[in-house]
DNA sequence: GTCTATAGCTTGATAGAC
DNA sequence: GTCTATCAAGCTATAGAC
């Protein structure tokens, strides 16, 4: 009866969870600032003086909502990118099979994942874009996973410099986490035509137009692309 | 002596661009809630009260903000947009001008338009990924420059449906406030290989990354990308 | 493990002197 | 136009009852 399943069912960790809700509700809506502890104890029924006892503060209460998922999801995208590699022939998985690795987990989780997923993935877009958390927290929960993903790409790119893969996937980076942020930005700029929530578009699209960047700039294979390059640009 | 130029030298008109440019910096540091009126009169050297003066308010300071380098930053890619159209030859400007009229400008105001317009551009890429600003503060500042440019994407890519082009601009748009955003993110991973802060860098990479997504996702002309697509995919 | 009570500050806004 | 003084409200954090 001590093992981490029935831990789950104790009392205070019931509590605990449920402050780690309403924090990663609250924190994804307006940010580290726009939220105190009284309105996240509120939302989640508690006293706000419990988030003291359970994290020790508003900032370390940040931290756990930050890493609750965190580990969650770098075993997700690790277990997807071993199948893919997995199920790639001899000559391994194409930069679109491993795009399509790393993002899909967080599709798979923002649809089937429940309203916790989508808050977390919100989060993330808010902190991958400030100057004041943007480098060290996602370096302290992603750096592994994206260097993991980094290296099936040099193999599937093997005559790319490794400059050009880092700035690949900083592009990557930007467009899918302003996707999972949700803003609600292109539905009004496409008066309605495209939706924020639509994520089945995303996944249609983003490894496609991800992929077709990787292969620009990583001149897969420099004779063929140094020609497409010159009537693209000139 | 009544201009715009001699009020740009009223005692008053210089301590309103103070207190913007220091709400900028700040805004642009820790957003929106991570700064107080009072810490922004001293960075400008001012009385808080001043900030209820000059805006009204809190709120209004930041709007003020906002709206003080987009009015400018829209009639330069305007107009850099239109000089690309008429230095392009008949058949028009290829995807890749046009994104670069789209970019260009940012890069050049960073570089060259000093350090307000850096701080500008940081704030601008946390309020896009916001889903408190992110949808209704973009469309009001740059739906109208937004939707200019998509037309002329639209003529470059005549067989794109309009879906399509919505997604690749959102695309884009991640990439490129990512990019603006210059958290450090990127030196970090690379090991310093890559830095945040060398747009020269972003300047050669950016459009064409995009530039082939575009081509990929709205297949100027179905037969010769098919081909492309089929090989790339699968 | 949960709560009350409260200490000790800081917040945005404003009234009114100069 | 600028400043001082101040308000009412809200903040995080904590000590201690239960």
């Amino acid at each position: 009866m001590d093992t981490a399943e029935a831990n789950l069912s104790r009392k205070g960790e019931r509590t605990r969870q449920t402050l780690l809700d309403s924090a990663e509700k609250l924190f994804a809506e307006k940010g580290f600032y726009g939220v105190t502890v009284r309105a996240i104890a509120k939302e989640a029924d508690a006293d706000p003086a419990l988030v003291a006892y359970y994290f020790g503060g508003k900032r370390e209460l940040f931290d756990a909502v930050l890493l609750r998922r965190a580990e969650r999801l770098n075993q997700i995208r690790l277990d997807r990118l071993e199948q893919c590699e997995r199920d790639a022939g001899p000559e391994g998985p194409s930069v679109e099979d491993i795009i399509a690795s790393f993002t899909e987990p967080l599709l798979d989780r923002s649809e089937n994942g429940g309203p916790g997923w989508k808050s977390y993935f919100a989060l993330i877009g808010q902190v991958t874009n400030s100057p004041e958390w943007g480098a060290d927290v996602m370096a302290k929960y992603f750096d592994p996973i994206v260097r993991r993903f980094l290296e099936a790409l040099r193999r599937a790119l093997p005559d790319a410099p490794d400059e050009e893969l880092f700035w690949c996937y900083h592009f990557l980076s930007g467009a899918l986490v302003l996707t999972f942020a949700e803003t609600g930005r292109i539905d009004s700029l496409s008066g309605g035509l495209c939706k924020s929530n639509d994520l089945s578009a995303v996944h249609r699209r983003l490894p496609l137009f991800v992929g077709a960047g990787f292969r620009r700039l990583c001149a897969e294979s420099p004779a063929s692309s140094a020609q497409s390059d010159l009537d693209a640009t000139q």
